[in-house]
RNA sequence: UGGGCUAUAGCCAAGCGGUAAGGCAACGGAUUUUGAUUCCGUCAUUCGAAGGUUCGAGUCCUUCUAGCCCAGCCA
């Protein structure tokens, strides 16, 4: 689809390959396996994925898998199956934990340089001595060791001769840089803890900021792309690869991350709703992450569509999540077949229709998509339609059901409202109508015209189904009045109780046959998908993906 | 209050000195066997504010204002 106006990445792409700056770009995707990726992940993974596709370029996937401590194989599979569930395939598939022999032997060279050293202080004193933001820091009494002490000390730590936080190596830089980043940053620390890569062979491991710039390079990286909180490590990125004396030189450009409304997208708070049980796990169908939205029925290519419209720029801001639904329906919209589906049934007894009598109607798969074809759908004396859809005191421009009302049932005839029963506490609980038999669907009738359209199912054969409906998680309104009114609260004291509504209708008899992740428009509801983890033969499940829009109000 | 970044409609976003693209939302109207879809139309005399340069400024300069990020041995 082109629809995408130009970004400031892909500009200063075209330039590299147009001034002759590069022939080829390679871009990378590297998460850290500590996590499930959520839909901010997926709008990186369409950007580094997307421009190279673009320009003929490369991406690598690389697992930037430095901190063991918090880092696991379980994550590197899911990722690697939601990047290519979202329809991108990596060029090589990378750990940074391949380059650790090529990091120390740089950091060795930044000591022969003068350029690190190692440092006794504790963290807390490293904390003390960094300053703060509008103070200068203060040197560590560390800092200037002879080379051969910092090389003999470094060894050792390589060697697990010191204890978790009681050395670091450190770059030296300038204790009283304005920017926080280059008051010497630590760039190794010892951590005796098992890899899942490289398993008990290192006592030490490269931080972020030395080991993402040498990945980089080493992988010939043209263009880093990363998000906006990094802007000011970029100074550190460029030092370490010219300091590292690299070949290669990447440069680091930085996004504004993805926010969407009503949506919490932090790793911390998406696993304190797993952990404390407000959702289902980390693909719960209301969480925003890429296994979530996928149980949920959003499909990869509504994602990347949503990710391509709303743009790459440097502002943070928030987009509405009517954004995200909406190419979603225009993505469904050809594709799923549309069938019939009553989520609160109310029975209806057509009294004029032949007790026993059943008959096969024609209804097309979707009207829009002729291709999809048609199928036959039992009709006979009862019928499901929707609780929703009949009114005892009707307000003006109610369409559908009430008291002497005619509509049409789709696919079928029309129907008139006789009268109506109730149980002791008051609740409509049945329909008597009756029929026309000149108004079949199909025959081209003429004779009057009917305000309203409904669905129905036929009560005979219709296969009972679960719907569970979902609202977001967290409605943005809510939280930010709690929060203005002063009272002490957090995002979990506002998770919306109607998050989840669960269901139980009735759906048509060819239905019996579903399978995990068919997709359906039910009519007049919306898009669902069948739940891949509790769908059954015999009571199959139906995850609201989103509804259809509606201009009616009651 | 140190440094970095950002500011174009309700939301996202193009724009690169020549007179404000596009998408979402909203609102009219037509078509409709889904109150959907589709179609047609409306929606920034103005670009955070104020000055300045220029024949001409959203684009250049100055000052101001607001918002975001940074003091992990996380990434």
């Amino acid at each position: 689809m082109e629809h995408n106006s130009s970004n400031f990445i892909r500009n200063i792409i075209k330039e590299d390959i147009e001034s002759g700056k590069h022939k080829e770009i390679i871009t990378r995707f590297p998460p850290e396996p500590n996590g499930y990726l959520h839909i901010g992940h997926a709008k990186s993974i369409v950007i580094n994925f997307g421009l190279a596709d673009e320009f003929n370029g490369k991406t690598n996937l690389r697992f930037d898998d430095t901190n063991p401590s918090k880092e696991d194989q379980e994550y590197v599979d899911s990722i690697k199956e939601d990047v290519q569930w979202l329809g991108f395939e990596w060029d090589s598939m990378l750990y940074a934990s391949n380059y650790f022999d090529e990091m120390y032997k740089r950091a060795i060279l930044l000591i022969k340089k003068e350029k690190a050293y190692v440092d006794d202080l504790t963290a807390e004193q490293i904390r003390e001595f960094r300053g703060s933001l509008t103070e200068p820091g203060k040197e560590s009494p560390y800092r200037n060791r002879s080379i051969e002490e910092n090389l003999d000390l470094f060894e050792r730590m390589k060697n697990g001769e010191f204890e978790n936080g009681s050395k670091v190596l450190r770059a030296k830089i300038d204790m009283s840089s304005p920017n926080l980043n280059l008051r010497d940053p630590v760039i190794y620390r010892v951590s005796h803890a098992e890899h899942h890569n490289t398993g008990d062979k290192w006592c030490i491991y490269p931080m972020y900021d030395f080991a993402h710039p040498l990945e980089d390079a080493i992988e010939g990286i043209t263009h880093s792309i990363c998000t906006t909180e990094f802007e000011d490590h970029r100074p550190l990125y460029d030092w370490v690869v010219a300091e590292c004396e690299m070949e290669n030189v990447p440069r680091q450009y930085e996004f504004g991350r993805l926010n969407i409304t009503n949506t919490v997208m932090s790793k911390r708070k998406l696993k304190q709703l797993v952990d404390e049980g407000y959702v289902d796990g980390w693909d719960d169908p209301r969480m925003p992450t890429v296994s979530g939205l996928r149980r949920r029925g959003y499909t990869p290519e509504a994602i990347r569509e949503f990710v391509k419209e709303t743009g790459v720029s440097k502002n943070s801001g928030t987009v509405e999540s009517a954004m995200l639904e909406h190419f979603v329906r225009e993505d469904l919209k050809l594709k799923a077949l549309r069938t019939m589906g009553i989520l609160r049934p109310l029975k209806v007894v057509i009294t004029n229709y032949p007790e026993g009598q059943v008959e096969m109607l024609d209804a097309e798969n979707n009207p829009e998509n002729p291709e999809m074809g048609t199928r036959q759908i039992p009709f006979s004396r009862e019928i499901y339609i929707e609780q929703d859809d009949f009114m005892e005191n009707p307000p003006k421009k109610y369409f559908r059901l009430f008291p002497g009302n005619e509509v049409r049932l789709k696919h079928a005839y029309f129907i008139k409202c006789e009268e109506f029963i109730k149980d002791e506490e008051g609740n409509v609980v049945e329909l008597h109508c009756t029929y026309d038999p000149e108004t079949k669907s199909g025959t081209g009738f003429t004779g009057r015209k009917v305000k309203g359209t409904i669905h129905w199912v036929d009560a005979s054969q219709a296969v009972p189904a679960e719907f569970r409906l979902y609202e977001p998680l967290i409605k943005d309104e809510e939280l930010e009045a709690a929060e203005q009114s002063g009272e002490e609260t957090t995002f979990l004291d506002h998770v919306n109780p109607n998050s989840l509504q669960i269901v139980q209708g009735f759906v048509e008899p060819n239905m019996k046959d579903v399978k995990a992740h068919d997709k359906f428009q039910f009519f007049r509801h919306g898009y669902f998908n069948v739940d891949p983890k509790n769908s059954t033969p015999e009571k199959p499940v139906f995850n609201l993906i989103v509804s259809l829009k509606s201009s009616f109000k009651l």
